[in-house]
RNA sequence: GUGCCUGUAGCUCAGCGGAUAGAGCACCUGCCUCCUAAGCAGGGGGUCGUGGGUUCAAGUCCCGCCAGGCACACCA
């Protein structure tokens, strides 16, 4: 499709400048789509740039160029000053997907990092935005043809994970063993840990001579060979196996896990660190001055035109007890993703997960891997962030990876918060503790773990499902229960995951359960129902023994002309996929994709509705239109597959 | 203080400088003997926060103002 368009934009090009003399390059003109169906399937307004040139009037200009010849085009026709173009029917096949997939993209490895939960936690709302972005983008990457390799960045260090150890063996006084029965115990392991987590909070706050448990508890894990360093592990290891679940049920998967822990026993840190003190990016606040910062290794970038205005433009890159800071470990971290690093992790596969996937490792007798060295990185973080974010990709400019610099991408969204009214809705259940009546007259409150205010995904996801059951048990009283749950589950993660891809990156999601568990309107079991309801037609077309003609070119130079202008107009949308996808790519706006598909689905809806297929006299006609909706059942179910991970249901 | 984001229908939100400003929810009216209504058709509802500017064309771009949010640690 897209070599057509750029076919058509020189041939525009040419008769523009027989007509008038006047040259208008074939990049300068645009072809988009009409904003409805019946102005056909494409449109320019290069009439006004032609204008522009000569004086003329644009309607003239247009009428003018109306009788251009173009490839597979079938009829120009101005109107007003918009040029629309008809495409030729029954040349579809060579256009839609799946599309032939020759682009050179392959060699070119982009790494995109999301969801990073820390592993004390189990996830919320928040983190699943972070995933679902993070995974449509994957998604229409793959789409397009990259070659997209899928991180999710484990902290596994410092006091995250120490306070769910000083819970456990100081709070409640459990040994390893008996943390592992607890684990065997308790499927919803993460949540039991997020409560002793902000449990331990309040433990701290109540007595202060507990917090030296946190200091003895972080020194043992580092320094290693013992119990607690075990427990440590063991919990993260849990913890991150239950975030992977969530996800996969969200049908969202990873390739490689990189822990921090690896990070800093493979030596990254300090191959970054070199480099920056040689490069001079670094400076020694020395002991005798009397600053704040005496002791620390500190990127000024205070020159830094970017970080003007700032009230402290010292970044610490390395405290005074000898530590390296986030940001210290970031950048190695980015730059490891670039293979900018003579140094690699080993690797091995981590267990207790559902497909296969990797983890990074420092044990000399696992194997070197082929991981990393991409040449274009995409963070999904969220916009609380992008400070931090900008300061590593200065970081790189300062070694001189500028194209490294420029290849750092980081996709920042805003973050998911709660609406008052569901606040308020969740303190009369119980659920919420009670807070303070001036925060409850705001639209939203953020989300935070020692308040208690935060939704956990597995919950959300459960209740959607819950509710998928007696949705479906509705429409079908006798379903085996295997059955039952494999449409709940379809249809559960595809309203979720409608709910969040609607929203445009820099709009805050005000988290609202009823809009949340909705089915109806604008949502993913919508869109599923689209799909289901073509499958409707085609299976009871096969129950009455009717023919449904096979997908091919020659079937459909047979069929096309007699098809229906509602048909085709659906079809003509399948034809700016890759346009949308790219689009929704180039702005890091995933919402586009989702509401393209929304959009879609609407059509096909109102075709069912007004369209009789099987219910079609004309043979003729009948066939045309069964062929249009094999082909639409085939294309929209592996494009809502392919690029949203929405499975469709065989019946709702 | 400096920087970033948001302000469009009663509510939640779309709207890459171009065709009559849209969708979903809510409300009202119709449509299940039909390819199952998780659907469709129709209706009411808008000074696009505000004041200037650029342009053949501004909800969209530029500047000012107002109102809300976020960020600027030897935390990540």
């Amino acid at each position: 499709m897209r070599d057509l368009l750029e076919r058509w934009k020189r041939e525009i090009s040419l008769k523009i400048e027989k007509i008038y003399g006047e040259k208008v390059k074939s990049e300068e003109i645009i072809i988009d789509f009409p904003p409805k169906a019946e102005l056909g399937d494409a449109t320019t307004n290069v009439s006004f740039a032609v204008s522009k040139k000569t004086g003329k009037n644009p309607s003239e200009i247009a009428k003018d160029l109306s009788s251009l010849k173009l490839e597979n085009v079938i009829k120009i026709e101005n109107r007003g000053p918009y040029l629309n173009f008809f495409i030729d029917r029954t040349k579809i096949l060579n256009y839609l997907y799946p599309f032939s997939k020759k682009d050179k993209r392959r060699n070119e490895k982009i790494i995109v990092e999301h969801t990073n939960i820390n592993p004390n936690k189990s996830a919320h709302i928040g983190h699943l935005r972070n995933a679902i972005l993070g995974d449509t983008l994957v998604r229409s990457l793959r789409f397009l043809d990259y070659n997209v390799e899928v991180q999710n960045y484990i902290d596994d260090t410092g006091v995250q994970v120490a306070d769910v150890v000083v819970a456990f063996e100081k709070m409640l006084g459990l040994n390893l063993k008996e943390v592992k029965e607890k684990e065997r115990e308790r499927r919803d392991f993460d949540i039991y840990c997020s409560e002793i987590y902000s449990k331990v909070q309040k433990w701290y706050e109540d007595d202060e001579k507990n917090l030296k448990y946190r200091y003895e508890t972080l020194h043992l894990i580092e320094k290693g060979g013992n119990e607690t360093e075990q427990m440590a592990i063991f919990i993260s290891q849990k913890m991150v196996a239950c975030h992977l679940r969530t996800m996969f049920n969200l049908n969202i998967k990873y390739n490689l896990l990189p822990f921090e822990s690896d990070i800093l026993k493979s030596g990254f840190f300090e191959e970054c660190f070199e480099m920056m003190k040689e490069r001079g990016a670094l400076e020694y606040v020395s002991d005798e001055k009397d600053d704040k910062l005496k002791g620390c290794w500190v990127m000024r970038l205070s020159q830094n035109k970017e970080f003007e205005g700032l009230k402290d433009a010292d970044k610490v890159f390395l405290r005074s007890n000898g530590t390296a800071t986030y940001l210290a470990k970031d950048l190695s971290y980015q730059m490891w993703k670039f293979g900018l690093l003579k140094k690699d992790f080993h690797y091995r596969k981590f267990e207790n997960c559902p497909y296969e996937i990797y983890r990074t490792s420092t044990r000399e007798n696992d194997s070197k891997g082929n991981f990393g060295k991409g040449s274009k990185v995409y963070n999904v973080i969220d916009v609380r962030q992008s400070y931090l974010q900008k300061i590593v990709k200065e970081g790189l400019r300062i070694l001189g990876f500028e194209r490294e610099a420029d290849s750092s991408i980081h996709f920042s969204y805003e973050m998911v918060a709660l609406s008052t009214n569901f606040i308020k809705e969740e303190i009369e259940k119980g659920k919420i503790e009670k807070i303070d009546e001036e925060e409850l007259k705001k639209p939203f409150l953020e989300m935070s773990g020692r308040k208690g205010l935060s939704f956990i995904a597995d919950h959300l996801l459960n209740e959607l499902f819950e509710r998928a059951k007696i949705e479906i048990g509705q429409r079908e009283k006798e379903l085996d229960e295997d059955e039952k749950c494999d449409r709940a589950k379809k249809i559960a993660s595809s309203a979720l995951k409608y709910y969040i891809l609607k929203f445009t990156k820099n709009q805050i999601v005000a988290f609202d359960l009823k809009s949340a568990l909705s089915f109806d309107g604008e949502t993913g079991p919508y869109i599923q129902y689209a799909g289901v309801r073509s499958m409707n037609i085609l299976r009871k077309a096969d129950e009455k023994g009717i023919d449904v003609p096979e997908i091919n070119e020659e079937n459909i130079e047979k069929h096309f002309p007699e098809l229906d202008d509602e048909s085709w107009q659906i079809l003509s949308l399948f034809l700016r996929i890759p346009f949308v996808v790219e689009k929704g790519i180039d702005n890091l706006e995933m919402s586009i994709i989702a509401r393209y598909l929304f959009e879609i689905s609407k059509s096909f809806h109102n075709y069912y509705q007004k369209v009789p297929v099987i219910a079609e006299e004309n043979e003729e006609k009948r066939a045309a239109k069964l062929l249009f909706v094999s082909i639409f059942s085939k294309v929209f179910k592996s494009v809502l597959d392919e690029l949203m991970g929405i499975e469709i249901p065989k019946r709702m």
